[in-house]
DNA sequence: TAATTTGCCTAAAAGCTTTAGGCAAATGGA
DNA sequence: TCCATTTGCCTAAAGCTTTTAGGCAAATTA
């Protein structure tokens, strides 16, 4: 019989996609033989478990969006990057759902260490540059932004803002002149 | 045969005690049946199927939560209460892991109409009546308090800011401090 | 071309979900 | 108290996912 040519990445590119199409928790070993027309089992052979198959995806979805992160915050500075920046997530949610879930997975501590996670707390300190923040408050803002950032976008996947108004549009960008003047005024403790 | 007293009620109480002890997506109607030295189709007697399982389940919590909200926000106002309301959160999410990833489900639009979720906007609006916040600013701050709070507990819950200085301790803290600042300074459109 | 490696296959065990139908325990009326 | 009905848990069975083991044929290398 002819060879489908599976590799470990062409299942990772294909999980990503199915995660996007059905939910990244209906993402099968199962449903992505079906989609290669090969048998189940044939893909142990690419992947340890089902489990590798997830974390797969979710370090793809990392780089990813660290890409696109560091890409939109080139040449920017201040309220500008962080607006670029924030952005970056939301539409990467909008467009990837499933791949945006995946990067929220939980990794072991090793393979989070050796993800693009690193990249994006290294790209949240860049854009306080723009900002007059010493230590340790440098790093209490970078888990605020992180926070309001995932926060934000999870609630927004979920459904919490529609079907009500203003419309979520209009909450993000007052969410991000918010950040931006609380940066610019950061509290003493 | 004795019967097991089995009821809808106490088939969700367990599966959240089971949530929390095993992670909420490994709550399955196979482990509560177990858990209950009972054969696995006799909770189809008390549960439509798995979803509505978890969906109770995820009720349950959100019931609890509001309930919590409640109690930590009577009697107090400003600062205060944001970091009461803030705190219960945050507790119960290291209390009771489970039940808060449940409490994050995603409910359909009736559900979640129907859900303790209303008493949680409600609170969240309370809160800032001790400041000065007129609408559209006043959703555009709730919406923000919603995702710094389920994000910072969500990320804090996935290990985000362990193995790093300084503490989560300070960083929540500190956070809550900010937040309380910039409501208070709410920047103009 | 022969030898080796690699890739996908069949087979099978084990666990979860869900439906259908049955017997026994609880309940309540006469 | 006894009988009828309801209720609760059971057995059986089908369908799906995961994972391991072992095999044959295609691709690669010598």
């Amino acid at each position: 019989m002819a060879r489908a040519g599976l590799t470990t990445e062409r299942l990772t590119q294909a999980g990503a996609e199915l995660a996007d199409e059905v939910g990244f928790d209906q993402v099968t070993v199962s449903a992505l033989a079906r989609r290669f027309d090969v048998k189940v089992a044939s893909l142990y052979s690419h992947l340890r478990n089902s489990q590798d198959l997830k974390t797969r995806i979710a370090l793809l979805a990392l780089e990813e969006l660290a890409d696109r992160a560091a890409d939109a915050l080139a040449g920017r500075a201040g309220k500008d990057a962080l607006t670029a920046f924030a952005n970056v997530y939301r539409d990467y949610a909008r467009e990837h759902p499933g791949r945006y879930t995946a990067a929220r997975l939980r990794l072991d501590p090793e393979a989070a260490a050796a993800s693009a996670g690193v990249r994006h707390a290294q790209m949240t300190r860049a854009i306080l540059r723009g900002y007059d923040l010493a230590e340790p408050d440098q790093t209490h803002a970078v888990r605020l932004l992180g926070s309001v950032f995932h926060g934000y976008v999870s609630l927004e996947m979920a459904g919490g803002f529609s079907h009500s108004a203003p419309d979520s549009e209009q909450s993000w960008s007052r969410t991000l002149d918010a950040l931006d003047a609380l940066l610019r005024n950061w509290p003493a403790p």
